[in-house]
RNA sequence: UGGGGUGUGGCCAAGUGGUUAAGGCAGCGGGUUUUGAUCCCGCCAUUCGUAGGUUCGAAUCCUACCACCCCAGCCA
């Protein structure tokens, strides 16, 4: 619900820069994912970049799926990313697959090996490795490097036609290996892999590499503006040198910006999917996970997810961001968008003494300040629930919630007067006596009373129970990515199961809904939830400046 | 010790030779408040990795140095 004006960046003033020139006419952007994980929310900076600049400037945006690799690749991971995508709020101008150039692609190699710019290699991995040579020190020559144009034409084809092995043959560019630039030193193009694809089935046994694919992809679809991560800067010249090779229909220019850093959490599929694998936690949803699907499954909103990476921008610099930016920018779309209502987490019963009527129903919007959210029922009567934090039997300094002697307001209902309280054997307050004013009622307060709290509460006997879900980080450490196994660093209170009593209306299904536990925090109804056995997952705390000064 | 990058307040981030170095987040102080939330107001870098230099004038130009990140997959 945060309107604001959108920051800039390198990448959008070059842009702005550029049309205004008139040097273009319309920019074309994609997202590439490799189908080989679920998105996380590095992925959402990615696409919130992309789209986000394809929409600004009325270009398009193509979400590409960069599936060179059938090793790693499944449909599963294509499903759940074209959801995220929508899920996010973008939509996409076309949905394409680096598989569907994979004959334009196998062309192209023909024109490299006939122009003498690429060779077929039959070294092992481990002797390509060898002759590499190092940072420092130039590699050495394949023995294969040499072979004629038609040689060449005649052993790729026999790769293409599966008449050799994995790993025997792979075919490389022909650059210069003593490029001090690595990805210079003759990179691999294609590599045989008997095994089906999922969009290309078996009709290929030989895959092209990423930087042999991307940059032709780019080209095919006319994107203008290809933006990637600033690990891929150092391919860039190879990038280009394929793209100056080869009869492409345009001249696409690659940008790097550096990638999401965020305290606290894993951004390597690796190790997000190890965590998986190593059952840490319940899938790639889980609500702690900082995929797109556990973010929406945890209650994030999308808008929420967006303002986040608009708020951290966009450069070449290194950087890690603290999660308070992601939590503040979550609460900042929820406190808007959040229907409002009272869930006790703690129960203490309080008896109001003087309440010898029927109960009393209460017609609450759900949101003070957005009444188009409407309103729901709420009862009010002689046995209630409150937050056991909110009452004390000896107040610090400062507290000003319900103590012995004192009054509070019992929020959208009436102003009650401590009377009595009961402790049972073992010393705990196990219930409070209170008496109610009523000339005091919510909304037609005749009384000109005025106390320091206003806390929640629930009718005992309306009230339901559910499951709460609170989550906190997932790891111990603040930089689990810098761990090899973050699996090791795992925080044993990642995940806290409890119950709450609820008023009557939040014991209902309302899949869609945001909602904010006043006082609490924000919650969202778990997809597992059914009918009288509902769970609320903890989006994110309120701010607590009270806790914070005590 | 090769190549490519990056250094602006606690965390992000504008700024590209000329007003007192934007803004956001966090923090602090105050006001409003039937959520100790929200909202509102105020405060929060004599200084831009360091050291020199050019200039009337530098975060912005030059030189040197320092720190950190990425690269030696038939991953992307």
């Amino acid at each position: 619900m945060i309107v604001s004006e959108k920051p800039t960046n390198f990448i959008r003033s070059k842009i702005a820069d550029q049309i205004k020139q008139g040097q273009i006419q319309e920019i074309i952007t994609r997202f590439p994912p490799e189908p080989n994980g679920y998105l996380h929310v590095g992925h959402a900076k990615s696409i919130c970049l992309n789209f986000g600049l394809a929409e600004e400037f009325g270009g398009r945006c193509n979400l590409r799926f960069d599936d060179t690799n059938p090793e790693k690749e499944s449909q599963e991971y294509i499903d759940a990313i074209e959801a995220d995508v929508r899920w996010l709020g973008f939509e996409w101008a076309e949905l394409c697959h680096t598989a569907d150039y994979f004959d334009q692609l196998f062309d192209w190699a023909l024109h490299l090996i006939r122009n003498g710019d690429a060779y077929v290699d039959e070294q092992s991995a481990e002797e390509m490795r060898a002759n590499r040579g190092t940072l420092t020190e130039p590699g050495i020559d394949s023995p294969y490097r040499d072979r004629s144009p038609e040689e060449n034409e005649a052993l790729f084809l026999k790769m293409r036609d599966g008449e050799l092995p994995e790993g025997a043959a792979i075919l490389r560019a022909k650059i210069s290996m003593s490029a001090p630039n690595v990805n210079l030193r003759d990179p691999a193009l294609y590599r045989i892999r008997h095994i089906s694809h999922p969009r290309a089935g078996d009709r290929w046994c030989i895959y092209p590499t990423y930087d042999y694919a991307h940059g032709q992809s780019d080209a095919i679809e006319g994107i203008t503006h290809s933006l990637c991560t600033l690990e891929f800067e150092d391919h860039r010249p190879l990038y280009e040198w394929l793209l100056k090779k080869l009869p492409v229909p345009s001249r696409p220019k690659q940008t790097e910006f550096s990638r999401l850093e965020l305290e606290g959490t894993v951004t390597s599929k690796r190790k997000l999917n190890a965590l998986v694998q190593e059952g840490h936690v319940s899938g790639w949803d889980d609500p702690r996970m900082p995929t797109i699907a556990g973010m929406r499954r945890r209650g994030y909103s999308p808008e929420g997810i967006r303002l986040f990476c608009e708020r951290i921008g966009v450069t070449r610099k290194p950087n890690t961001i603290e999660l308070q930016i992601l939590e503040g920018s979550i609460r900042d779309d929820l406190e808007g968008r959040a229907h409002k209502a009272m869930a006790v987490l703690d129960p203490l019963k309080v008896i109001v003494t003087n309440w010898d009527q029927a109960p009393l129903e209460l017609d609450v919007p759900w949101h003070p300040k957005r009444p188009e959210l409407g309103s729901r029922t709420m009862v009010f009567g002689r046995e209630l629930y409150i937050d056991r934090s909110d009452f004390e039997l000896e107040p610090p300094e400062g507290f000003f919630r319900l103590v012995p002697g004192g009054s509070v307001r019992l929020k959208y209902g009436f102003i009650v007067d401590f009377e009595d309280v009961i402790i049972d054997a073992d010393g705990r307050v196990s219930e409070v006596h209170v008496r109610y004013d009523p000339e005091t009622r919510s909304g037609q307060d005749q009384s000109g009373r005025k106390v320091k709290g206003t806390i929640h509460w629930v009718h005992a006997e309306s009230a339901n129970e559910v499951d709460v879900r609170m989550y906190d980080r997932l790891f111990t450490v603040p930089d689990p990515g810098n761990y090899d196994d973050p699996g090791s660093v795992i925080n044993p209170e990642s995940l806290v199961h409890g119950k709450a009593m609820v008023e009557p209306a939040l014991g209902q299904l309302m899949p869609d809904a945001y909602f904010q536990f006043e006082r609490v925090g924000f919650f969202k109804q778990d997809p597992e939830s059914r009918d009288g056995q509902m769970i609320y997952n903890r989006s994110v705390t309120l701010k607590d400046a009270w806790a914070k000064k005590k």
